[in-house]
DNA sequence: AGATATATAGATGTCAATATCCATTATGCT
DNA sequence: AGCATAATGGATATTGACATCTATATATCT
């Protein structure tokens, strides 16, 4: 449903969202979240380069949040990390689906709609209570 | 959102669908759905061993649906090659999340439920128009 | 029985997602 | 200035999904 690496950048965000004044160093992140380190500073910069995400260098610096839990949806995190594709045309390419998806298509990519759309109406301040 | 084989397969289900009563060989559904031969053959396979279809070897033989189309549904086809799994237990195995999952794989949870939910109230019959 | 058409099985190859490691750069502190 | 802390960047495994190939088993037809 949704990839590793995109459950991975979610349980970090939940971190932050949970200790929005601190800035937290990636291995603080790593162990809370049990996410492997050397793997997770991946998807911070990541999250860093679509700006959900500010960084600071050297002693007593690390992650934080760039806005407000209550202004971050799961589908901003997810959106950044590992994009879920819409389907916008017909993979068989058959002329007569050109313009119109054919019902199966319609039908997935309804589908991936209502996903998106539930994701996106779930803000990381209502998952704080997520970690310790 | 789904694999490539969930989409293959549902390809190759939605052909059948369309051919309710002749049986249909290998070589063909690959042609009309464009899936490469020799991995749907494989894909076939599962098909068969979950009994949505059956096979018969043989000039004239092939594959053809085991129920009605109308009986037979998105999510039949999705779990039959590649399982939707749910969220039991949440993956941090934290104490005190043992026996609920917290607010994060909560709602994530409930989306694929959602999803699983849209996916077996759509019919093979309703998509068959879906291929020439 | 022989020829042909078809599914089935198993071995193997390819590639992107996942994960690790090491060197480098930036920052704050003493 | 020098040291410790932390992010960043790049090279390199590892793994599983996707795909191909070849050989074999089974059925139909003449």
């Amino acid at each position: 449903m949704i990839s590793q690496t995109a459950e991975y950048a979610l349980r970090a965000m939940v971190c932050l969202a949970s200790r929005e004044t601190e800035a937290l160093p990636g291995h603080a992140i790593a162990q809370i979240t049990q996410v492997p380190a050397s793997y997770l500073h991946k998807i911070m910069k990541q999250l860093v380069s679509s700006e959900l995400v500010s960084s600071q260098r050297g002693p007593s610096g690390g992650f934080r949040l760039t806005r407000p839990s209550s202004d971050i949806s799961v589908l901003d995190v997810i959106m950044a990390v590992d994009p879920i594709k819409r389907i916008s045309h017909c993979p068989l390419n058959l002329p007569e689906h050109a313009h119109s998806l054919c019902p199966l298509h319609r039908r997935i990519d309804d589908t991936i709609g209502q996903t998106c759309e539930a994701f996106s109406q779930t803000s990381l301040q209502s998952m704080v209570e997520s970690l310790p």
